[in-house]
DNA sequence: CTATTCCATGCTAAATGCGCATATGAAGAT
DNA sequence: ATCTTCATATGCGCATTTAGCATGGAATAG
């Protein structure tokens, strides 16, 4: 018996009887509340002589073939319509979420690509979903690990490798690396550039990622190319500044230069191809949907160009 | 398309898959939800993966074959347990009314039915049902109809007949007329009175109900009797303590003198019979059921006397 | 390596819910 | 007075949903 009634219970308090019954309240009628919620009077008279049964007493008078409202019904009806309202919130509040309009995404990358393409996808993805409050940090590499890894932040840019396990990375942008040659430079002609032909040229480097500037120095070491480094920088936008006004050539991610193209400045592939490989980072394996979404929006970002 | 859309919108925030949603997030492993919701494991996974799919997004992480809340299930979570409260506190009030815990009810009564056995019924009913707000009006026999008849109250008291279309009255109290009698007086061995036996006699008559002392007037003139009435006055305490402090004898209802019964007097019918009969009148034909149940009271604690 | 725990799914039986048709009762129209 | 109309209630059959049982797969503990 205790079991029936916490099943009846739970069973009865069906949100499509108290619907009914207010719109039977709303509409003064069965037939019209039943056309007003998109079923059939037979069905809507039976779900409120349910719901009469369920609360245990009449919620509304036969009176000569007409229902009105008991006083009973009246008391009951306010709270009915207050649980309506709220199960309509949770359902927007759900659609909310669902697309978007409700969250909040912090985001953290290594200032190089913050300052390039993230804050043009930051920019689409904000675009896409306004109602998200979306965090920019940026830090150096090891910084961006322990955020991510510490929960601080929801995902992050690194490059890889990883070299951690308590992180889950998906490659976004893998790429080789450039030469950023001033547009009246005589090399701009070449097809590509090597070591070699960087001899006596002065170069912009950076100083930043300690494997990239390895591999670099190591490709001239093995063509026995002592490299003319002019200027060492630390962002590509300065690097890339710096080659538009002739300084030197700059060597530099060929992704991340793209984004500072401009009439000055070509890129040349550089040769040995030094790939870079840019990872989205996350600390938990399945990332939040916002997470997802964002990464969804640099692909497509990246797809484009 | 549109219809079935719709449909699922009713359909889909089942309290079901929300009650087990809050059961997982509390429990923290379906198994243990579902147990406490009193359904197998397999039901409550389906629910869950129901609502999932009906809110748009994944609420829980699959992650190691363990559910964890995700950061959007965490956002409405709280919505959702907000919204079952409310539903369970329909089900309260519900419960509430249903067992005249909530609600009010207006009863109106002439002052001699309130003074007399009213305020000992309106006792009982308080008693059974202490929640209630019952108010107690009194007036006239005009003001009492009129109080009915406009639904200022939900039900009332008055003397048949009743005389009027637009009120229903259910007879509760059919009596005669009594003599209240000092306990010392010669009257007091008398098995009944009339008319006759009273001549001389000085006595306390109401003058309230006209047709109760219109009978009265009318049994004494049968009899050719003057009556000697020492004392006219309002109500029926006031009758009962001047017959105990030997002012004269009191012709009164039988019914409401019972209440006034003291050591001092005794009562004797008298004759010929006149008889009374107070209603529970209503408005509506169908009283609301605190009425009904103010009215069942009323049978019962007449039946014990 | 095995036992246990926990979640997911295929399958079947039961319950639920809806619509259609229809009965009943009341009010208004001819 | 009878008929039409309107509104509610109910019997019946079908479609959908739901619960339980049994099972499978994955991870953890011993």
């Amino acid at each position: 018996m205790g079991k029936a009634t916490a099943t009846r219970t739970l069973k009865n308090f069906n949100p499509r009887a108290m619907e009914i019954f207010r719109e039977v309240v709303r509409m003064g009628s069965v037939t019209s509340a039943a056309k007003k919620a998109g079923l059939g009077q037979p069905a809507a008279s039976r779900l409120i002589a349910q719901f009469e049964q369920d609360v245990g007493f009449e919620l509304f008078h036969r009176d000569k073939g007409r229902l009105t409202l008991s006083p009973d019904g009246l008391l009951l009806y306010d709270e009915v319509v207050r649980a309506l309202d709220n199960i309509a919130r949770v359902r927007i509040l759900a659609s909310d979420i669902a697309e978007f309009r409700s969250g909040q995404l912090r985001i953290v990358a290594p200032p190089s690509l913050l300052e390039g393409f993230l804050s043009e996808i930051a920019a689409d993805f904000l675009k896409l979903y306004p109602k998200v409050r979306l965090t920019l940090e940026s830090g150096g590499v090891d910084t961006v690990k322990a955020m991510i890894a510490s929960r601080a932040v929801d995902a992050g840019f690194v490059k890889l490798p990883l070299e951690r396990t308590d992180l889950t990375a998906e490659s976004i942008l893998e790429c080789g690396t450039t030469c950023v040659i001033p547009a009246q430079h005589e090399l701009a002609q070449a097809k590509s550039v090597d070591a070699v032909a960087l001899r006596n040229v002065p170069l912009i480097l950076l100083g930043l990622g300690s494997s990239s500037r390895a591999q670099v120095e190591a490709a001239f070491a093995t063509a026995g190319v002592v490299p003319t480094v002019l200027v060492e920088t630390h962002t590509i936008g300065s690097a890339c500044a710096l080659a538009a006004r002739g300084v030197g050539i700059a060597i530099v991610n060929h992704a991340l230069a793209s984004a500072y193209v401009r009439d000055q400045i070509i890129l040349r592939p550089f040769v040995p191809d030094i790939r870079q490989d840019y990872a989205f980072v996350t600390a938990d394996p399945t990332p939040s949907r916002l997470a997802k979404a964002f990464l969804e929006c640099c692909k497509a970002s990246l797809l484009n160009k």
